[in-house]
DNA sequence: CAACAATATGCCACTCAGTGGCATTCGCTT
DNA sequence: AAGCGAATGCCACTGAGTGGCATATTGTTG
């Protein structure tokens, strides 16, 4: 065995790499829907059923990138010092310092084209919100349990705000159109929306012409 | 011909009403995921081909009450008038006023049930959560054509944050487990979550012990 | 009322995602 | 080298969703 892990392991992370690089290359070039779960494993030569034992779908397989981040993100809140700050300041924070953890240039490559897929496949769209919204759940259950939060609205709705800015940042640097997609800019642009929350709580609107 | 609608167009809605409402009973007592399309088709007795002309998926069919009210939501909001204010105020008034249009004792009942059922199936509430979100781009291209609104995040996340509210308050509705759900209560929660979106930015949290 | 156009439906065969069961192979341990 | 457990492959199957074409039903026109 070399460096640390176990051989078996470092074969089922290889594997499951080579699916997703696989998933968004053809994904990528012939559409979500042109191309089936047989095509894909036949590229990877993998049957369709050790497929399922690492994806829960076809749609999951294209979003591993921003599932990997969510991970960590939830790993870091596990640990977060909370420091009187706000709740949505922290989980910013640990947003943030997920980003900056799982966010080099590979996996900005990657998280660019996942984005793109799901925002041209319905379905990937559709997985992709549950995944946010289950885990900000998930998230939701760790701050109880390590914080005094009220039971009310207020953590839910401050969640679902932070949802709302990285989805928004996201959508940004996917549309500024780079060869080389960094990461750092997502991360200044996921600051941005957050410091746009308040002001859009009362942002009025004047009739056109 | 009888009272304003063509004969075929009533039929067409009998027929969608009673697939709407064997799906949420079978559902309902089966389960999503225990019932299949053909079951459902034999018990309205109409083919599955025709099914697929009604509606786009199996989860479709289940979210029906749900859609109407957006529906409703998105016609107001064409003739509302802005009035010089916030615009998260214009759309909670939106979405109250289109609550009040659809919500009479069999919709809450048809609600009811179909957020449960979404709650409890994944798929369905990845497609409720997609149709929220592709609804709320439709409102804010509304928005955008009628009003003078600042392309910047601002609008996106008062909108997010209106379906954050919402979804809340449909929580807490269905949680509160009645026999008679009622349209007016829902129209108060989702006042109250609302109202509680400017405290959830700032809400400090003390670790627990 | 008869013939016609338009639209809604039914039927059939098909693709493809996803699952269960079981035999086989592969990595690891002793 | 032998044996154990985990990972994989193979096969058959269910069920959602689609396309094509024949049929029926409604609305319209002479």
């Amino acid at each position: 065995m070399t460096a640390g892990s176990p051989l078996r392991e470092r074969k089922k992370q290889r594997t499951r790499q080579a699916l997703i690089d696989a998933a968004l290359t053809l994904f990528g070039s012939r559409g979500f829907g042109g191309v089936t779960l047989d095509e894909l494993c036949d590229e990877v030569e993998v049957s369709k059923r050790t497929f399922f034992r690492y994806f829960a779908s076809k749609e999951d397989v294209a979003m591993a990138p921003l599932e990997d981040m969510w991970r960590a993100f939830l790993e870091g809140l596990e640990t977060a010092d909370p420091d009187g700050r706000p709740l949505l300041e922290l989980m910013e924070a640990a947003l943030l310092a997920a980003l900056d953890q799982v966010a080099d240039d590979a996996w900005a490559g990657r998280a660019l084209l996942s984005y793109r897929l799901s925002r041209q496949t319905p379905s990937m769209d559709a997985h992709t919100l549950h995944f946010c919204d289950s885990t900000m759940r998930a998230v939701l259950e760790i701050l109880h349990r390590r914080l005094d939060l009220p039971d009310d609205a207020r953590p839910r709705l401050a969640g679902d705000m932070l949802v709302a800015a990285w989805r928004y940042a996201l959508d940004g640097w996917a549309a500024g159109a780079r060869d080389r997609p960094d990461g750092r800019e997502l991360a200044a642009r996921v600051r941005d929306a957050v410091a746009a929350l308040p002001g859009s709580l009362h942002l009025t609107a004047a009739p056109r012409g």
